[in-house]
DNA sequence: TGCTTACTTGTAATCATTTCAATTTTATTA
DNA sequence: TAATAAAATTGAAATGATTACAAGTAAGCA
């Protein structure tokens, strides 16, 4: 559950992802707001404290960071994409009335999603280091 | 894992869902090409048969079968969303690097989602019912 | 068969995301 | 600390999936 932003920042030179003023923003923000938010979220958060601050920056960001395995997207059921900083397996409940929810709740789809590497491009990638 | 058309025409009935020639042939082509197809993808597999059909067209029927449980969108990780008309619960793998993949896999991320509805929103129900 | 209603179609609009080129910043080296 | 090279930021423009819309067409029922 909780981030210490300390590491992160650490995971980042570990990446070669450098340390902008806007990636650590982005990245207190994500910390600060653990309601999986949209690109437009994060924009108007951060507006006030950094007023040139762009978009594209963001979305640089953000895919920079899930690259990193920082941050995780969330693209269920919407057109906007959300973000979320908790990297652990866990559920996502939607409620399809009220469009917000959590616990305790009746439901009528489930879905899981794994992504990795398969056999043949495992295999493939021993030969390579080899 | 099997589907049988008759058994979904039926419930196209149940659900007040008119059973035209495009919908029966989008829920034909689903029901062959179990690879989680694009909107794209079943516009070319149907332009031979239905020169005329219109993407709009695909778009509208998949959004009424969504709404009917019937098929379920899968939206990860691209921008291009997929159609499933097996719609019990099962896993989707995605190789990250062939970005095709099933069986046997090393894991990196993991994600389930729930979709139904919440206590509060199943209380008002009740009461609308009654 | 005729009638009402819903569906289909193509074009145009929408809107999240990406591309791109110019400018600015970061980190490094002297 | 100043100079330098590489990478990040910015905003405008492009992209591309999806939706809105209005006119024509087909489905289902009497």
């Amino acid at each position: 559950m909780k981030t210490n932003l300390e590491g992160i920042t650490n995971k980042l030179k570990d990446n070669n992802i450098r340390l902008s003023h806007q990636r650590l923003k982005v990245l207190e923000y994500l910390d600060r707001h653990r309601i999986h938010p949209t690109v437009e979220q994060i924009y108007h958060g951060l507006n006030e404290e950094i007023p040139t601050l762009s978009k594209t920056t963001i979305y640089n960001t953000l895919n920079k960071l899930i690259e990193a395995g920082l941050v995780k997207v969330i693209t269920i059921e919407d057109n906007e994409a959300r973000y979320d900083i908790n990297t652990d397996f866990h559920g996502h409940f939607k409620c399809r009335t009220c469009e917000k929810g959590l616990d305790g709740f009746r439901i009528y789809t489930r879905d899981m999603y794994f992504s990795g590497i398969c056999p043949r491009c495992s295999e493939q990638e021993k030969c390579k280091d080899s």
